[in-house]
DNA sequence: CCTAAAGTGATAGTTTTACTCTCATTAACA
DNA sequence: TGTTAATGAGAGTAAAACTATCACTTTAGG
């Protein structure tokens, strides 16, 4: 599988976060490897609602004073989790487009990587990513607090989603240099393969896509069919 | 104004939501349309993660005992709102596509409804509506809990939701009989225009769109070109 | 006009979650 | 060997979420 010989290049490397992610990066010890690990696998279970640090503690046979040396309350964990996530996601669509030249088979494959479900079980050293993206699809927008102080809830929250969201936004410029945002349809794009992913699992009546990944495929290509035909 | 006189019509008449969204309906007493009003208010002010109860019985002058005789939890008060929200703008476009027999006008006309921006201090008899969609871009999606028992969290708390889908999608059908997946695209164009409008007030360096309804219409258009063109 | 029923308000209390503080123990390293 | 950093254990606080009880008021029906 593709997807699979990526990750294992991708398994060499640290995922590096910014600061305001964590209180201690998580990456530097063993429990913090381990918080991260169990905190994707709980997450996924029960959902952030029902998800707090004492269970949290208790999976990773510790307490919850640990825990809170890494991440100071379970909002930014979650963010931490998301952006990690966005993070890979780039990378898969950049080895996805590594050494096409044509623009718009650039965006076709970036918009298959988009539609990509996580095979189960798929595990990297760090946490199993498809219970990573089965957390994304259902919490990752539940922990963003628009009214916190800016200073607790910085836009580097967002910075590994506004990286994937350029990344995608130079493929689209190439494809059309006069389409005024290129970012905006990016996030569009993202969002909606995601949604549509969450509505397979949850809400299936309300979509009229099917259980394959590939009709979220054909409605993001319906989206940029300008660009690419 | 023309929201306006939909607007004035549509205040003649009370916003029925499914038995699942309320312990007690809120429209039937003064207590609960006050706390309506009231939760509204408090929170688009300061968001669903620091409004609780308490302040919100404080704010209607009564107690915590009779918010809860009305909604079982803040959950629930905030899915009935954003189903509040749904029904209004799924009537906007219904007065917006009446009487016009091109469906492709149609779609233009409700994708102008979608990325329009209710103005401030723009009232109804039963709440502030420029602060409840305000409510809407920041938190409707934070209340909806996936890991609950299907009991407490039915799909009927989507019920609106879907109808708008499916109303869009009508439209969208009739432009092209051919299309798979109208209300797969439709979720798509209402999200992608409340995402924006939610960029455009808190991450406004995460797009390249600018602060105007126009800019947001056009993304929408450059979604449906295929159809309208 | 009286009474029963329903709706509301005041008060108090429980449980859970989120988070803090302190101090003892261990590991690491110089 | 002594110092420092990281962790673990335990207790404790504050607030939020929710429940229970009872008394008061309004209102609809007879």
């Amino acid at each position: 599988m593709y997807i699979c010989s990526v990750q294992r290049i991708l398994d060499h490397y640290t995922v590096q976060l910014d600061k305001t992610l964590f209180v201690k990066d998580p990456s530097t010890s063993e429990v913090g490897k381990e918080i991260v690990r169990q905190s994707v696998k709980l997450l996924a279970q029960e959902g952030i609602e029902s998800f707090n640090f004492k269970k949290l503690s208790n999976a990773i046979a510790s307490t919850e004073t640990t825990v809170y040396r890494y991440f100071s309350n379970k909002h930014q964990l979650v963010m931490y989790l998301s952006s990690w996530y966005w993070v890979r996601l780039e990378s898969r669509i950049l080895f996805a487009t590594a050494n096409i030249r044509d623009p718009k088979e650039q965006l076709q494959k970036a918009v298959k990587e988009l539609s990509t479900r996580i095979p189960k079980g798929h595990e990297s050293p760090q946490m199993e990513e498809d219970l990573l993206q089965e957390l994304v699809f259902n919490d990752s927008w539940k922990a963003f607090d628009t009214n916190l102080p800016n200073s607790c809830n910085p836009k580097s929250y967002y910075l590994a989603y506004e990286d994937l969201c350029d990344r995608l936004a130079k493929i689209i410029h190439s494809c059309d240099k006069a389409y005024k945002t290129p970012k905006a349809l990016s996030s569009a794009l993202i969002d909606t393969a995601h949604r549509q992913m969450f509505f397979q699992k949850h809400l299936s009546h309300i979509s009229d896509i099917g259980k394959t990944n590939k009709s979220i495929e054909n409605l993001l290509l319906s989206m940029v069919e300008h660009f690419i035909k």
